[in-house]
DNA sequence: CTCTTAGTGGAAATGGTTTTCATTATTAAT
DNA sequence: ATTAATAATGAAAACCATTTCCACTAAGAG
């Protein structure tokens, strides 16, 4: 029944024709919650989420879609260790570049951007010698910090 | 039947007794697995290897085994995407603090040490002040490049 | 040696993700 | 607008790495 698309249909439109998908309602709610989230949302929190204004679409669709969109690199797929997927979409309209911080006793997640300034020129110059050296097209790195948050800490017998 | 022990015993009997658990044949099968491998191990791979000398040791033991090791920081747990958890014991005799390249075609792992010291003193530098700005006591970190690598590189489309 | 209980293996359960397949919807061509 | 070609989809089933269960075994303190 809700066939009517938004008028407004972000860059996302272009970008998958461009790459010979076809633009689908599905897709579009899957990017419209990715986009105005700011959390690291796993494959069910997205679909939990569009489900109310679109409950024909399906859990497989947004596994599929989600495949597309990290192969298109538009979004990262992350494992943070609590046993399902977690994607956070890259270009998020003020979302910079950015690692975290991850809590091994309750899995809380945080965006960190400091030192990336410092960060980006070592990366840049590991990826030149690295690339150079293992014969490897590097496309992208990740960074993270695991330890224990205040709350867990304490509670550490 | 093989109810002998290995008359050399490797330090982590006592690290292991040290935190309170017991020292037996399955620990030690696995941990000689580990500690002569160079690779990232599946816990199948490792089941595998354990199987031929030690046919009553099942994977069971082997993931809570794994489990351990990785609680008391003496193996990595790694997802490389590939569907399989990864270990990769830490202190192996020669092996160094090294990070990762990931190619994203064929799931190759290159273990590489440069900037190892650039980048220490990078870490060292973001982690007391991230740890401080976050309240977060933070005990290790992953830096992984994703790429291709040259066969994969060419064979693409 | 005896006793307590941590550790174990095999089978079954779990649960996130993928596959299958008949149906639907997008797109380009008419 | 209609049509044709086929990419995309949803529901159910399959998959498969990992975890749980539980009766049994063996480490190790006393
Ligand atoms: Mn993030
Ligand atoms: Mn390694
Ligand atoms: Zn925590
Ligand atoms: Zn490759």
């Amino acid at each position: 029944m809700p066939g009517i698309r938004l008028s407004t249909s972000p860059w996302w439109q272009a970008r998958f024709r461009g790459c010979g998908y076809r633009w689908t309602l599905g897709r579009e709610a899957i990017l419209e919650v990715l986009s105005k989230s700011e959390e690291h949302l796993s494959a069910e929190d997205i679909y939990l989420r569009v489900h109310p204004k679109y409950p024909n679409i399906g859990l497989t669709t947004i596994y599929r879609t989600l495949d597309i969109l990290t192969d298109m690199g538009l979004v990262w797929k992350f494992d943070f260790g609590d046993g399902r997927a977690r994607y956070e979409l890259i270009e998020g309209s003020k979302k910079m570049h950015h690692h975290h911080l991850i809590c091994k006793g309750c899995n809380r997640i945080v965006d960190y951007t400091e030192f990336i300034e410092e960060e980006k020129e070592l990366v840049k110059k590991m990826q030149n010698s690295l690339s150079k050296k293992y014969n490897f097209k590097i496309t992208s790195h990740i960074i993270q910090f695991y330890g224990f948050c205040s709350k867990c800490d304490k509670q550490k017998d």
